[in-house]
DNA sequence: CCTAACCTTTACGTCAACGGAAAGGTTCTG
DNA sequence: CAGAACCTTTCCGTTGACGTAAAGGTTAGG
């Protein structure tokens, strides 16, 4: 129970920082963060007394999500919005559930929940098939060469070797 | 030798369609398909006498490469054309190799081949992984949401339960 | 209390990736 | 050979995702 040690005041104390200490840990701009807030993508978790944006450890959490989404996943940050926007619809119905007693209306949120939480995975699982399918034809063309570059070595000569499907001789380009 | 046949003058002939055919087949616009080819993306394989584009299936397929590495992976066209240009070296390659006889410089033609297309794909893997990592990230959150909801529908009564990663008392938020 | 280093909002600038219209030429079909 | 439906190049407009001042207020250290 150090953390219940009253002779260690700051243990659980929520570590808020500024906006470019945040910032400069994930790699981007103020300006970037500033942004996502105006689309709506984050709120810090607070304020300071002189209006200064102070972040919490789940903000931090959210903006590198983002990040990801962004940089590795490529969505664009409208379609980050729908994703998130599933992930704040979750907090305001936890919130919404723990004020209400009625058994339907606590079941109704429970249902939206899992509902968001699968339309965001499955979304990034269509997207990972997708790319996945694009890697296998990639490796594809990858043994393909292989194979050709092996008859190269092996000896072959440098015979024109017409390849049927990729004969463009349509018209004789006169220009460029 | 069927394809040579005199009798079937048509069957390797190899089938040029003009922009808007192979715009509407892909799903974009003919606005975007010369936008590429200003980029230097891609070359029509011919033109018509007045000047039309005419596009083979390697155009079509190239195209349709180029739109996976947009949608799908999220490439900009900046570095989509780092991607291709490996490509449309090798085919200069290809050309090269065909013309020299040197037993050195087709052996560098070739591993300069192969370096491109290990590039080619090494760049999609890491972009994979990327998104993989992120999957399973989601996926974490997601067994965990299971697992909050398990507790609910267990009929765990509506009691505050602050959790204690997600205190978030620093300043009062006043507005909002 | 002063100053450097941070922060605030507001607003205009920029670059990529196209959209769309103008002014004209081409192809196909009847 | 006329007309509709294509196509061409050129150029300006737009939207998303920020960059970059400007004009000030805030915070921490000395």
């Amino acid at each position: 129970m150090s953390h219940l040690d009253p002779a260690d005041p700051a243990a659980d104390e929520p570590r808020l920082r500024r906006i470019q200490e945040v910032a400069a840990e994930l790699g981007v701009t103020t300006r970037t963060i500033r942004y996502y807030e105006e689309l709506g993508l984050l709120e810090p978790a607070g304020r300071s007394g002189g209006d200064y944006r102070l972040y919490d450890a789940d903000d931090v959490e959210r903006l590198r999500f983002i990040k990801g989404l962004r940089d590795d996943a490529g969505f664009s940050l409208a379609e980050i919005g729908q994703l998130l926007e599933d992930e704040t619809a979750r907090e305001r119905n936890r919130a919404r559930f723990r004020t209400t007693t009625d058994i339907a209306e606590r079941r109704a949120l429970i249902d939206d929940a899992r509902a968001r939480v699968d339309r965001q995975i499955e979304s990034l699982r269509d997207k990972m098939g997708r790319l996945g399918t694009m890697i296998e034809e990639a490796e594809d063309r990858h043994r393909h060469l292989l194979v050709h570059i092996g008859e190269l070595e092996a000896g072959v000569e440098p015979v024109p070797h017409e390849h049927p499907r990729a004969r463009r001789t349509a018209v004789p380009r006169t220009d460029r």
